[in-house]
DNA sequence: CGACATCTTGAGAGTTGTCAACCGGTGTGG
DNA sequence: CCACACCGGTTGACAACTCTCAAGATGTCG
């Protein structure tokens, strides 16, 4: 069992305690370490455990035909990950940044609170690809960098603090929202220029205006 | 009961027989005719029931602060749609041309079959809008489109007779991907000149080269 | 200190948005 | 019956935006 928990790609360290989360899992769960770069697993491997973030960062990503990456997601401390049906995971889940994770054995969590769980992550997963999938409907790259600081900012709690934690490089971003490491970088300057954020460094970000973002994200058109 | 199916908006024709192509809901389903360009439900409507398409094609949109429409999905034939969970709808559902559709009581659906329903409803639509959300994360107007024929025409089991009815006009097309109506017109008459398509009219495409379609709606780079 | 990855900014080319005009069918009223 | 308005479809010209390519700045680690 715990081989499945070691893909010989990702030199994941386990720790002996249990995850204490998610109740009723405790006796099944396994906690785990995973560094900045490791895969925790990849596309089309064997899809035997869910997977919660206890801290740090998840990306969970495709490669293309022509070698170009797309992230769907970043997986945030409480997010599950890890495909519901079927037997082979649908992406590849990779650390931002140094984490701390729990995986589940996926055969428990069907019988235990399994219809619970199903619909949890089915139903956090559809709102937030949703909206992603909405905000990718723009064109424009202000849009698109808007919608995600503001989900991003929403999902970790910074609307409230106003300080953003970027844990993901300029590149992740670009491959999450379909543009270019340069537009990411211009796109950010222009909001800074436009006192909407404040660039305080590669990684932090300070919400001067959650207002004017909202009104880029939401009402933003075509381009 | 009844008057639910007739929102203020909609001239909703309601037909005596009952729904025949979902089992254990006969007893409440209600058939019913729209016409083109009719609203079954509007955004924040009281969300009783569920709907499903039994001929012709149905658009789920949202309206932004700005005046534009974002259709987020075209429901056709076999497909269901309406918010499963909460109390108000989440979209805007307008007939795309004439068209039959069956609704359910949800509260019934809920008790009956709800789970099998939930998760069927689910899933399908996570799936859908995941390819959906994918297409969208590029800003190039052919892969869009691409994507766009390729998933219609795999929906509607046009891929093997290579006739694909597009019953929805080109600013439904623009509204869904995103795009503005010239650069629908012009993104089908470079896939035509291209031998990858034929237009056979406005609401007419022959697929000609569906390999070179797949070709562009998955390898497709940036722009 | 040097190598390397990441971050950042600049200049030109390409694609799409914007604005405008035209075409064809349909419905309506004189 | 015909003129007209109207809607959907279609195409062209220009501007704006982003991508591409390139170079430099900053920082991390051996």
């Amino acid at each position: 069992m715990l081989t499945l928990l070691e893909p010989p790609q990702a030199a994941l360290r386990l720790h002996g305690s249990a995850g204490e989360s998610l109740s009723g899992f405790q006796d099944y769960a396994l906690m785990l370490s995973c560094a900045r770069g490791e895969a925790v697993y990849h596309e089309a491997d064997a899809a035997h455990h869910l997977y919660r973030v206890l801290s740090g960062m998840v990306r969970l990503c495709r490669h293309t035909a022509d070698g170009h990456r797309r992230i769907a997601e970043f997986a945030l401390p409480g997010d599950l990950f890890g495909a519901l049906h079927g037997q082979r995971q649908d992406y590849t889940a990779e650390a931002v940044c140094n984490s701390r994770l729990v995986a589940y054995p996926r055969q428990h969590a069907n019988g235990l609170a399994g219809h619970q769980l199903h619909m949890t992550g089915s139903a956090v997963h559809l709102l937030t690809t949703q909206q992603h999938g909405f905000a990718m409907a723009s064109r424009s790259a202000r849009v698109r960098m808007a919608a995600f600081l503001l989900r991003l900012a929403e999902r970790s709690g910074a609307v409230e603090t106003g300080h953003l934690d970027l844990a993901m490089e300029r590149q992740d971003i670009a491959d999450h929202l379909g543009l270019t490491l340069e537009a990411v970088y211009r796109t950010l300057h222009l909001l800074a220029l436009a006192r909407i954020i404040l660039i305080g460094g590669p990684h932090r970000i300070l919400l001067q205006n959650v207002e004017a973002l909202c009104e880029l994200a939401e009402g933003g058109a075509t381009q």
